[in-house]
RNA sequence: CGGGCCGUAGUAUAACGGUAGUACGCAGGCUUCGGGAGUCUGUAGUCCGGGUUCGAUUCCCGGUGCCCCGACCA
């Protein structure tokens, strides 16, 4: 799209106040607003941001045989009570109404997913079943902190197994643990997130974490050397050896809980009356699993992970555009034309580019802004390079700048 | 929820208890056009309530908001 036809503008300054980097940077290069402390509007670069996460996210869950479906925010009481988490979440539950009209937001989605799923389940020919949404959840945070990393609104994705026996959800949990992999590798966190072991509750010895490992996250977790898995704090023994190799080389570590996958047994399926009918003829209590990702969450430790003094720095899997255009010095004549020109052919070649097109801004301003907002890379179309017939290209990232002629530049930003 | 810091134009910052100023932004003019360019004109502000005082952005009390530490966190 054209700059020009942006609806935000960076800021010179970073917003007071704000120390995590991903909320100075994503405020200051208008792709997102505060609301309030946790609450945060998606700006046009912000939305294709997240967008981006979510499609990626949906792919590897959708490769996992799990079905997309979509469940309100607004709960009744009733549905609550029925597991006893009315009571027991009301800290961190939007709660209010009365009697037969009391409501609840949703933090949390096992409440309502277990009756939908009971209504289709009768049989143990009817499970394994698996179904995830990309939904909006509240939680009552008492401290919000660090821009998206923990927020009151958020969006998650969260997905849920249904099974008849234990060896039925460990293929699924571990199909789960493998698409989660995809997923942290895929917006560009392989490197830096870690299968973390953390306390699984009453079903499970232990439940699992994804965290990317990060200076400004509120977890710690602890590293094995040995067998390059984590082990988050809360279940780390005296000794401070690793749970799967007893090794106790370990290394202590903050990290963002970027996901978590968790085995529920029956604990949500029994009160709810969750049942199907065995091969013996017996009624017996569906197996479940949860696994959640949450988006703005990963989009915060992104950037979290990648950015540098001049602003973001994007993965060219999640980024808002892949390239961003420039054009350098008055737009008039054949300067315009051959930057319109690239432009268009971008567009033809199915690349999504950001044109900054736009008049009285200074070169030094483009530049600038190019840096804070961060696209992986950055062409440039000058009076110089319309002399060689060529465009300036450059990453992000690197320092270095090549020419290249029109024809050649969708093979080679795209490789 | 305990503790700490802080709330001044759209943003970022000044102002001993005494005319609320500067920069950027924004609007308009002229000059610029490869690293947030120059210049002129204009625009816009003290979180809310109470108190002290001749006078409060400034001091005191209460509230509220934000950020940070801790607690909490499927």
């Amino acid at each position: 799209m054209r700059q020009s036809e942006l609806f935000t503008k960076t800021q010179k300054a970073f917003p007071k106040d704000e120390v995590s980097a991903n909320a100075r940077l994503l405020i200051r290069a208008g792709y997102i607003e505060k609301l309030m402390a946790g609450v945060f509007s998606m700006l046009p670069l912000g939305f294709r941001v997240r967008e981006n996460i979510m499609r990626i996210i949906r792919e590897e869950m959708n490769a996992t045989g799990a079905c997309e479906i979509i469940m309100p925010a607004l709960h009744p009481k009733s549905v609550w009570e029925t597991t006893g988490r009315w009571d027991e979440m009301k800290s961190v539950m939007y709660q209010f109404g009365e009697g037969e009209r009391a409501y609840g937001l949703g933090p949390t989605h096992e409440e309502v997913i277990a009756p939908i799923v009971q209504k289709h389940v009768n049989s143990y020919l009817d499970l394994p079943i698996a179904l995830y949404q990309i939904q909006v959840k509240f939680r009552n945070e008492e401290r919000p902190k660090s821009g998206l990393l923990r927020g009151r609104e958020f969006t998650m994705k969260d997905l849920y197994s249904f099974h008849t026996n234990e060896e039925s959800l460990n293929v699924f949990y571990d199909r789960v643990k493998e698409a989660y992999r995809g997923i942290f590798k895929r917006v560009g966190l392989g490197d830096t997130t870690y299968l973390t072991l953390a306390s699984g509750g009453s079903f499970s010895q232990y439940s699992h974490e994804f965290q990317t490992v990060s200076d400004v996250g509120e977890d710690t977790i602890y590293l094995c050397k040995a067998c390059s898995v984590a082990v988050n704090h809360e279940i780390i023994t005296e000794q401070k050896v690793c749970p799967e190799c007893n090794s106790n080389d370990l290394v202590k570590k903050n990290a963002i809980e970027v996901g978590n996958i968790f085995k529920l047994g029956t604990r949500f399926s029994e009160p709810v009356g969750l049942m199907y009918r065995d091969t013996d003829g017996t009624q017996k209590p569906v197996i479940m699993a949860s696994y959640g990702i949450g988006v703005e969450r990963l989009m915060g430790a992104i950037v979290e992970t990648y950015h540098d003094d001049a602003g973001l720095i994007w993965p060219q899997a999640v980024a808002p555009f892949i390239a961003h255009l420039l054009i350098i010095g008055e737009q008039t004549g054949t300067l315009k034309k051959f930057a319109d020109t690239a432009y268009q052919s971008m567009i033809d070649a199915d690349i999504e580019v950001l044109y900054d097109d736009r008049t009285d801004v200074s070169a030094g301003e483009k530049f600038a802004d190019a840096d804070l907002l961060g696209l992986p890379w950055r062409l440039v179309v000058s009076n110089s390079t319309l002399a060689e017939d060529k465009i300036e290209v450059k990453k992000r990232t690197e320092k270095e700048k090549k020419l290249i002629a029109l024809k050649e530049l969708p093979k080679y930003i795209t490789k």
